[in-house]
This record gives structure tokens, C-alpha cells and sequence, in this order.
DNA sequence: CAAATTATTGAGTGATCATTCAAAAAGACT
DNA sequence: AGTCTTTTTGAATGATCACTCAATAATTTG
């Protein structure tokens, strides 16, 4: 079969459902095999290994994170506009019963110092959404301004994707959002 | 050997500090027969199996986390007041070497479905610091004051026990919390 | 001081883990 | 068409997994 190959976007998609859901240590190739519908040899030619398969999951879904802000944030006039709509598009989200996290907070906190390099590999991710606002910020904003009200909505997002898995009351978050971000566009209906 | 036993205390401190930097799945019974110094037949006697060792870890933890906060909570004339500190604790932890966030948080996102009682068991640990604070701002705020900003507080716990998870940088944090909890009494020297 | 009770030991269990590889299959190239 | 290159297959590998249990040791009880 030289040449013609599995649709490694589709391969990539249920390998990053099943490494969210259950975590890298606890996702078995045998379950990778089962998702994907690759045979083990064929995973392992073309990734080289689990870890292997995990980073470009890691990838998969940073890539269409930072897309998705980016065209969010296109659609908005700022960035103070567009957040109250994205805060309450995770709050949705941290309802919904199979919620499960961000993937990259979730490995984030899996990984340990023997897998530095993962964990580099997602540390550098989460650092890109929080330049992207920080940049955003800086339209209206001072640098220092703008680095602090960044890194204060990368701890809101956090504290939600953290927040989230237990507890389900939309009010109380909201309110809390309203508290720790008063600077942000809050709109009546939020 | 009846009646005499191995001290407790000693074995589910180091099995907490297993599970605590190694997360559940990750850590092997081979991994808590060495750290406790237990043979597998005693753990499986003591707690029946890794669950049990786990969940009475998680117990230990936070019951140790609470007894803590509620002596540091004593020390001080208000909460308002002893946040400040509590946050700039958090803060130098998350910038030691062998920082891994908090085993509560750590926990409560590798659990999934599949482990419903161990989660809401975390759930409820948590839930027990928020009320903690809540309870404290009862006393110089109305009830949905007092509500929102003890789910503030939490959401920017959370925040931290990721953030730190791959930054350093001390004053960016500190300069976001100043921003996103105006309204504690942070002094200079923060 | 026996007898009964309970704790400890650690080799051993089958299951599951990540990974390999020789054989077969499917284009590509000449 | 025939050869070459690359992909797919899936059974097999040894390691490690959580867990068990019969034998042993220590302490309490009568």
C-alpha cells in the first residue's frame, strides 16, 4: 500500500477524545487501537510510539484552540467584548455531563518531571493563548496593564476548567467572573 | 502480630506523596509497597486495595489542608487580611522545583466518570475550603457578597495551582491577583 | 502457659501493559 | 507485467499491573 494512508486528522480527533477523557497514563494503545481502528503496527510506524501519538494529539488540539480563539477574536471590536461571550461559552461547556476539562490544563497537571519535554510542549501552548491576549490587550492598554489582565483571565480560565468538574451552579460563577473581571464588557444578559 | 500495627500516619503520608506527584493511575502498587514500606498483603489488609490506600490519602491530605487553613485563618483579624498571605504562600510553593500543584486539584481532573465516588469525594473536599471561606466573609458581607467572592477566591486557588504549574514569574502573578482581588487588603510589601 | 486471634510475609496469580516483527497487501515505478 | 517500496496486519513478546493466599509470626486471652 505505498502511498495511500489512514485519515490521520480523523486518527488525530479519537486519539484526542480518548487522551482528554481518561488521561495519558490511563489511555492503553489497546484503547488507541480500538478508537482510532489502526492496527498497533501501524500506530507505531506512523507515531513512533504512545508518547508520540500524545504530542501530536497535544497539537491537534492546541492548533484548533488557537484557531478557534483567533476567529472569535476576529469577530468581536475587542478583546474586552469578546471575553464575556468566551467566559460563558466555558461555563456551557463545564455543564455539559461528559465535560472534561481542558486537554491541555489535564496534562498539564498529569505530566511530571520525568516527562519534561511533554510538559514543556504543553507549557509552551498555554503560554500562546496567554500571548494572544496579552497582545490583544495591548490595543488599549499599557504593557504592564495588559500583562497582568492576561495573566488574570488565564487564571479565571484555569480556576473554571478546575471549577467546573465540580460544581454546576452557572450563577455563581458568572458572579464570580463579574467580581474578578469588572474591567471586561459584562452585557446585562451575561 | 495481633494488635500491633504499622504507624499509620507515617504510611499515608508517603503514600500521599506518591499519589500526590505521581497522580492515581501512575502510581503502582510496586511504587507504594516500596515508599510505605508495607508488604502488598498489608495494604490490601489495612484498605483493601489501591482505591481505599488513594481515598484515605485524599482524606489525609485534606484534612491536613483544612486544619492548616483554619489555624492561618486564626491568626489574622479578618480574611481579607489573611489572603493576602495565604495567596503569597501559594505562590513561592508553586516556584520550588518539585512543585506538583495541589493533590486535590491534581486528583479531581485525572478522575473520570468511571470514578464517580472517588471524584465526588474530592468534590466534597473542595467544596469544604470554599465554605470555609465563605463563612469567613459572611461576617463583614451580605450573602451573595460573601458567595461570590469565596468562588472568587477558589477560582483564583485553582488558577495559581495551574499557572504555577509553568511559569516562575512571581510578580506577574502577584500583579494579577492584585488585579483580579482589589478588594483584599494587600499590603506594600506584596 | 497454651489456645485463639490477628498481622505480616512475599512468592505467585492471571490480566493487561507497551511494543515488535515477519508476513501479506497495496500502490508506485520502469 | 513485473519489480520495488511502503503500509498494513495481528499474533506474539516480555514487562509490569493490581491483587491473593497459605504459611509464619506476634500478641492477647483464658
Amino acid at each position: 500500500m505505498a502511498r495511500i494512508q489512514f485519515d490521520k486528522e480523523k486518527v488525530l480527533e479519537s486519539a484526542t477524545n480518548a487522551f482528554w477523557r481518561l488521561g495519558y497514563t490511563a489511555t492503553s494503545m489497546h484503547t488507541l487501537v480500538e478508537q482510532t481502528g489502526l492496527k498497533p503496527g501501524s500506530i507505531y510506524l506512523a507515531f513512533g510510539n504512545k508518547e508520540g501519538l500524545f504530542r501530536e494529539s497535544l497539537d491537534y488540539y492546541a492548533h484548533q484552540s488557537l484557531d478557534n480563539l483567533e476567529a472569535t477574536l476576529a469577530q468581536y471590536n475587542s478583546v474586552e467584548e469578546a471575553l464575556p461571550d468566551i467566559f460563558m461559552s466555558f461555563i456551557e461547556e463545564s455543564c455539559q455531563s461528559e465535560y472534561c476539562s481542558c486537554f491541555l490544563v489535564k496534562s498539564q497537571l498529569e505530566l511530571t518531571d520525568q516527562q519534561t519535554e511533554l510538559r514543556d510542549h504543553v507549557s509552551q501552548q498555554l503560554r500562546r493563548v496567554e500571548s494572544l491576549y496579552f497582545e490583544s490587550f495591548l490595543k488599549n492598554n499599557t504593557e504592564s496593564e495588559a500583562r497582568a489582565k492576561a495573566t488574570s483571565v488565564m487564571l479565571h480560565i484555569f480556576g473554571i476548567r478546575v471549577y467546573g468538574y465540580h460544581s454546576n451552579s452557572k450563577e455563581q460563577l458568572i458572579d464570580a467572573l463579574r467580581l474578578g473581571l469588572p474591567w471586561l464588557s459584562w452585557k446585562a444578559e451575561h
